[in-house]
DNA sequence: TCGATTTACTAAAACGATTTACTACGCTAT
DNA sequence: ATAGCGTAGTAAATCGTTTTAGTAAATCGA
């Protein structure tokens, strides 16, 4: 009872069982197939006693298994990737896992730092999504090579290389798609698109997806009428502003927070959502349906996206084999931001 | 050239230096003093030609230091945690330190497993916010009881138990104190609040703050006008709709959340805001200057309450010392919610 | 010149597990 | 009688560091 008492380990437990090391890490293990019930008895009682619980080091230091994964978002106070980490991270945990959670704040300098320190941390595997600034020819080839001589798993998570690594993310390309076939139906046909980086996969495949459905109907998209920034509330704002010039009847913004800058641009030049212009969004977050304006938006099934991230990680920690490229498909939430003026 | 090459271990650098382990690891230790510079330069180059950096897990072995610190909170997807923590782990990382996440969904037994289990990666200090279960009389019993036996370092972040620990968290008191006097010049008497849950010190503490300012003017705040829930929009919206029921001329809502949900109760009541009524919130997220009326609403400096948790916990770790609790004030933002009805 | 000190370095013990390669014993089958 | 085998374990190596307690040689002071 004096003071600070140190931990057990497995020699204390040991000697309490009157048996070797070996057999308490063997029964405690469940690799006590040889062993008679009489022992591994003995075992588990003095290891109860002793509350003692293996250090966690030490056995990886041996296994070579840390039993934590890294995750390097760019932003986790973007709505969409924390709620995303909220969820791997409650489900990742189910099966023993913890995180390690690094933010590159679309620094391509951070996303190398970050993977090569959570590699020195021996994270049994990596989620990553890496920053624009990673999207440059120069960069790209620069994080691959450091993935490639790492040997630890990994997969892309909403932004990823098209040439190789695992990968799961929305079906971007389906999803905007089915966004421009709804707006198309409401009569829209001056359509204006505020795109996020076309560097990243996630706004160039949006892109793919309208110009998809506009073509099909024998429409198309001039360059002018795409407005490409980042996912941001200043990009809404600033895109709105340029295409409210341009007298489109729709608005198609890439992400949600570059809606609300729409909104905020529609107010400022005295336009009425949805009467004079509608709007379009894409993530639906949990602020979309508060709005006095409800926005209408692709919702991503980011629940989903994140338990096939966690099935995907697994995956490749226990085979170490590639896994086939995941594709969530996003649902159309018709609010009332978008009006129908096929009838005029 | 062979497949794949193994990370140099201390002594291959030894080997290549033609030193021995010790000296290697004095030399990259900066443990040096005593050895020539020949040596060091020696060590130095064979370390950078075999690209060797020191594994982490062995060293942690020994040392009994991980630079990981464990951090709790109750909703990471909640836009105040969100923040605060990306703010935290970019923060903590420029002392070379790595945070593990971990969202206790609200649930105490959620708290209480983690924090055992982040014990048992040794992490050396712990960053908490419990989850508004371990707030009653047994449960925070429980896990101060968990603390105390486990000899890490912790701090409460946001939320704390009143008697001990260390902690960092806005003055809710003085806050919602300016709140209500900002109210209060505004003409408004008849003011109901929506409270989180009052088993939190900071819901408590914002309602002292409202009841001593309206003390001082001679009003008081009878319970009637106090609709106490959680910190989320559906308790805004039961809230909303309750107070406005009572005929309040303003709604004082202690997080955004709730006030979005306030917005929507007004808009289901046909009432228009601030005209009818005014609204005051407490947070304020970044969507709070983008809704179609501006909300009014105390700002948590996030930023400021980061970097000071980051400041406590290290010097925790660093001297196991208690530190003072640190307070950091809100700063009152007025936008449109807010009307002067002082001259009716 | 000799003992004491300084300089430059190292062997070996930890840290706390897992894992491999044994051993000692009793029993059975030939 | 003994080879062979299953049972019930264990000793010792290993993982990759840090750290303690030295030592051998060179230098210094008197």
């Amino acid at each position: 009872m004096n003071g600070v008492k140190k931990k057990a380990t497995i020699k204390d437990v040991a000697l309490r069982a009157e048996v070797s090391p070996t057999t308490v890490s063997m029964v405690l293990n469940g690799k006590s197939a040889a062993l008679p019930e009489s022992t591994c008895e003995r075992v588990r009682a003095a290891a109860a006693e002793l509350n003692y619980s293996a250090d966690v080091l030490a056995r990886a230091l041996v296994t070579k298994k840390t039993n934590i994964v890294g995750v390097v978002v760019p932003d986790i106070s973007n709505a969409f990737f924390s709620e995303a980490v909220r969820h791997i991270q409650v489900e990742i945990a189910r099966y023993g896992y913890d995180i390690i959670l690094c933010n590159s704040e679309e620094r391509a300098e951070s996303d190398e730092r970050y993977i090569s320190l959570l590699a020195g941390r021996n994270v049994d595997g990596l989620i990553l999504t890496p920053s624009a600034e990673s999207f440059t020819a120069e960069n790209a080839e620069k994080i691959k090579r450091l993935l490639a001589g790492l040997h630890v798993p990994y997969l892309f998570f909403d932004r990823y290389y098209t040439d190789g690594g695992t990968r799961v993310a929305v079906d971007n390309e389906a999803s905007s798609y089915a966004a421009t076939q709804y707006l198309l139906e409401n009569g829209h046909k001056k359509i204006g698109v505020i795109a996020g980086p076309l560097t990243l996969n996630s706004s160039r495949n949006r892109l793919k997806g309208v110009r998809r459905a506009l073509s099909e109907r024998g429409l198309s998209l001039s360059d002018e009428f795409v407005y490409e920034g980042r996912y941001d509330f200043a990009t809404g704002v600033n895109g709105g502003e340029m295409l409210l010039k341009k007298d489109v009847t729709a608005i198609f913004a890439f992400s949600d927070m570059q809606a609300y800058g729409v909104y905020e641009s529609a107010k400022r030049a005295g336009k009425r959502i949805p009467d004079d212009v509608s709007v379009m969004g894409f993530d639906d977050n949990i602020y979309s349906s508060v709005l006095e304006v409800p926005l209408s938006t692709m919702r991503q099934p980011v629940e989903t996206i994140a338990k096939e991230v966690c099935r995907s990680i697994l995956a490749l920690i226990e085979n170490k084999e590639a896994e086939a490229p995941a594709c969530c498909p996003a649902r159309l939430v018709r609010r009332s931001s978008v009006a129908d003026i096929s009838k005029n």
